[in-house]
RNA sequence: GCCGAAGUGGCGGAAUUGGUAGACGCGCUGGACUCAAAAUCCAGUGGGGCUUACACCUCGUGCCGGUUCGAGUCCGGCCUUCGGUACCA
């Protein structure tokens, strides 16, 4: 080589170049310690090809269903929210089948539904061509996240084997009136072109989905009387386990109030009006009447002085959106009407007003007013100088305003001296005697409303004939297929109508030309039953597997996000009762347990395509692995609590996973050296045996603990714990080197599937962990302490800790503890009042 | 407004029935290895004080008060954040 001073420095360039790619080589060849690539492969198609998690599901004994709330294949495919729902699950899963349960993990697709449609529209890409591709994708996500699903019951509802059923399950309820079509003010939202049910309408007024402000218009439209479970929806709430907050976000959606319809007579007039109130007790404290202002008495009551009020009250109602309409922070309005009621209880005459407080949709849309006693009759009231009879004695000292407690009645004929109750009794029993009104519960819970004026949706198996009307479609000529070629321009008809062929139809009863129903099944009918299809998801004859379903239903654990807690979640309650009644199921409630995990937030927004701060898990995957990262998502805290998106921390499961793959490397093959006991005398063991075979039996315990209350990140830091407590695995005889990698190998099990594998094949192990499940139990002798700490406090100050035999009586505490020079000095001088000594915990002494 | 949950180091978070606050991890600091860096390993890491040092003292779980030998934990009154709900008679 020339060594002219150029050629010497690209010879050390070149040098330099290939010492930093041979560096960043070994940096990479460091981090590849544990080659995740190689073996997340290696174990996914061992457990795909071994069937490993094929559930047999004729195998009851045992059983455990565990689901997760299927998947809705958007675009944005699995984003880090997905994974930190499926991949704590799928552990607990894992975990449940170590410990010899026959577990059921499906997975399936929440197919039909507005994004793809909304994409179709601005991308001309079909619904049906973008969610195949959609799943198509989630699937290998899904697969690469390594769940123990069991890929033979997938199921997806965009397909007509399944629709078909959602359309069945239409006509039972329509048989037996529960599905039904009225003409009624509906939730409409301007962006998405259809119709919302309440529960998908947000406290702000605006639309679930799209954020958009929802508007009210009155179009007929096709409802499930869910109201008629009310009853036992509230009921069987105090039957699962449930979180208290989702029960009681439950309770409070049905709105259960009991209290008695009263009718009063109207002066010169037939007409009665009927009004529900819970404090009938106060009906002698009426002054006025409220009906809603869209009410059909209006009209009729309405006399010829007031008429011009009316219409300019009703107009410039009309003019304010519902939220403005409804909130609680306007100022009441309302007009009287000219026409005056009779109250039954004394004959008074009280004027009728119309006022917006009073909702047409709740009890009878009629209010009596009892300023006295209820706090918006009383602003109502003092608004407009409407009278105030008090008919409760308000305690001493208690300001003009409404009084709502409990008291003794004042001003109210035979009621007078009765308390609350009592007089609520009393008076229901005379209204009910003299024919007057009668007891009556009411709820708040709306029937739920199911036309959705779009595509891509389950077709409702209707036909409107002009000779015969409605028709249900023969259930023999199920599905009602969603034809393809569809015009996708959201104008508030359903898009359906665009289709010639899909509409003209024959009248099933006369064989006249006849439409078809063009409108589509909100998606949630279809989530209400697919964990009964799961079991059998091809079977066709019937809408499932009614043998499975009633072996394997209830789901025994269920988990998914908060944010379904009047929705999905009540919805599915009330179609698996409704499923119940007609013979199909033999349990009342469709998911004995729930689970909800946290929300993942990024910047302290929910995930979503939308607003573009999706966290997309495959930069982790493919740095880390899916079993760091799923370690990670555990790690990072309470399941159920959830967090802002960081990526901070996960360096630390990293290195968990590096660390443990290497000690399992470093003992490769210990199984072949010896096959260790089921247990260890304590006494024979060295010292360093001693605190290992002490620390994996106490990890054993406190992991399954953790574990089996969702509870990850404390399981995961037991497990660290051991991990650093193995340092001297080296000092053990390959016995309990073993015995505790063996162990180890089962801890990680659920938490990292695919690292537990490979540590079991690697100590010797011949049979899969998963194919065959293996759990161990700890060993009560290893749990026993033999020496405590024992916090010695002075007047409630820690002082010193001592080391003591466990379970020593005070009087030998006593000794070691006046002995010690730390807490001595604290006595010199003072006079002990009183010594507090809890075993194994405490030694406090006061002093004066 | 009403209902519910939660406030703990620089950060994510631990803490059985009231009994040693800060497990585990991140980050940071120092050291070892290296020509050097990264990685790895070892040690330290709530604030303040004091000491040559070992040690010790003191304050600390949103704020104020209470119960108790002892309070992150129980009680009363607030503040903040996040969910749910919105005139439901």
């Amino acid at each position: 080589m020339n060594s002219s001073p150029f050629s010497v420095n690209l010879f050390s360039f070149f040098i330099r170049i290939d010492y930093c790619t041979k560096n960043s080589f070994n940096t990479k060849a460091k981090n590849m310690r544990y080659p995740f690539s190689e073996i997340e492969n290696k174990w996914q198609r061992y457990w795909e090809e071994k069937k490993v998690f094929k559930t047999d599901l004729d195998k009851t004994h045992n059983k455990l269903y565990c689901l997760v709330m299927f998947i809705y294949p958007s675009g944005a495919k699995l984003h880090c929210g997905h994974w930190y729902n499926y991949a704590p699950t799928d552990s607990w899963a894992r975990y449940k089948k170590l410990k010899g349960f026959n577990v059921f993990e499906p997975m399936g697709y929440d197919a039909f539904g507005l994004p793809a449609e909304n994409y179709a529209i601005k991308t001309g890409i079909h619904p049906y061509d973008s969610t195949m591709q959609n799943i198509k994708d989630i699937r290998q996500q899904l697969k690469k996240m390594g769940g123990m699903y069991d890929w033979d019951s997938e199921l997806m509802t965009c397909s007509p084997e399944y629709y078909k059923w959602n359309q069945w399950i239409f006509l039972q309820l329509y048989k037996k009136g529960l599905a039904y079509r009225k003409n009624a003010p509906v939730n409409w939202c301007p962006n998405d072109q259809t119709v919302l049910a309440n529960e998908q309408v947000q406290p702000d007024g605006t639309c679930e989905r799209c954020g958009a402000v929802v508007i009210q218009k009155n179009l007929t439209q096709w409802f499930f009387k869910i109201t008629e479970y009310a009853e036992e929806l509230l009921s069987g709430l105090d039957k699962i386990n449930w979180p208290e907050k989702t029960k009681l976000m439950q309770r409070n959606w049905i709105g259960k109030s009991i209290g008695a319809e009263i009718n009063f007579d109207v002066d010169g007039s037939d007409e009665k009006i009927t009004v529900f109130t819970t404090r009938p007790d106060t009906v002698f404290g009426v002054t006025y009447l409220v009906l809603a202002p869209e009410h059909p008495l209006v009209d009729k009551l309405t006399t010829y002085v007031f008429k011009k009020d009316v219409e300019d009250y009703r107009d410039s109602i009309k003019s304010l959106t519902e939220i403005e309409r409804t909130s609680t922070l306007k100022e009441k309005t309302g007009v009287p009407i000219g026409s005056f009621a009779i109250n039954p209880v004394n004959g008074k005459r009280v004027p009728i007003w119309i006022a917006d407080y009073a909702l047409l949709t709740y009890g009878t849309g009629c209010v009596m007013a009892v300023p006295g006693q209820d706090e918006r009759d009383w602003e109502f009231a003092s608004k407009y100088n409407l009278p105030v009879i008090r008919t409760v004695q308000p305690p001493e000292g208690f300001e003009d305003k409404a009084y709502t407690g409990d008291g003794i009645a004042i001003n109210s004929g035979f009621l007078n001296g009765l308390n609350v109750e009592e007089a609520k009794e009393k008076i229901i029993e005379w209204l009910e005697k003299n024919n007057y009104g009668k007891r009556k519960i009411n709820y708040r819970l709306r029937d739920w409303l199911i036309s959705r004026q779009r595509y891509w949706g389950t077709p409702i198996p209707i036909i409107y004939c002009p000779v015969c009307g409605e028709v249900p479609v023969d259930e023999k000529d199920l599905p009602v297929e969603l034809p393809y070629n569809v015009k996708f321009k959201s104008e508030g008809t359903s898009p359906l109508l665009s289709n010639e062929e899909f509409m003209n139809v024959k009248c099933p009863k006369c064989g006249g030309a006849a439409k078809r129903e063009a409108d589509t099944m909100d998606t949630f009918v279809d989530s209400s039953w697919y964990y009964l299809r799961y079991l059998d998801p091809k079977i066709s004859g019937q809408i499932f597997n009614k043998d499975l379903a009633e072996k394997w239903t209830p789901v025994d654990m269920y988990v998914g996000g908060a944010e379904h807690a009047t929705m999905h979640l009540l919805y599915a309650r009330f179609i698996h009762k409704f499923l119940r009644d007609i013979g199909l199921v033999n349990s009342d409630e469709p998911f004995a347990n729930l689970i909800h995990q946290g929300t993942i937030t990024n910047n302290g927004a929910k995930m979503s395509k939308s607003k573009g701060n999706v966290v997309n898990p495959d930069e982790f995957t493919s740095q880390f692995g899916s079993d760091v990262f799923r370690l990670y998502l555990m790690f990072m805290g309470p399941y159920e609590l959830g967090g802002d998106w960081s990526d901070k921390g996960i360096a630390g499961t990293d290195r968990f996973v590096q660390r443990s793959y290497d000690l399992f490397e470093k003992f490769k093959g210990i199984l072949s050296k010896c096959l260790p006991n089921e247990n260890y005398k304590i006494t024979s063991l060295n010292e360093e045996e001693k605190l290992i075979y002490k620390k994996i039996n106490q990890t054993l315990k406190k992991y399954d603990q953790e574990i089996n209350n969702f509870r990850f990140n404390t399981a995961i830091a037991a497990l660290m714990e051991l991990l650093n407590e193995l340092k001297n695995l080296d000092k053990c005889s390959d016995e309990i080197k073993a015995y505790t990698l063996k162990r180890f190998a089962v801890l990680l099990g659920p938490v990292a599937p695919h690292l537990a594998e490979e540590c079991w094949n690697l100590i010797g192990n011949k049979k899969s962990l998963m194919e065959e499940p293996v759990w161990f139990d700890a060993d009560p002798k290893a749990l026993i302490k033999d020496s405590v700490n024992i916090a010695v406090q002075v007047n409630g100050k820690l002082r010193t800790t001592l080391v003591i035999p466990a379970d020593s009586e005070e009087t030998a505490v006593k000794q070691s503890v006046l002995a010690d020079e730390k807490v001595s000095r604290y006595l010199k001088d003072r006079t002990v009042v009183k010594e507090i000594f809890v075993k194994n915990k405490i030694y406090n002494i006061v002093v004066k």
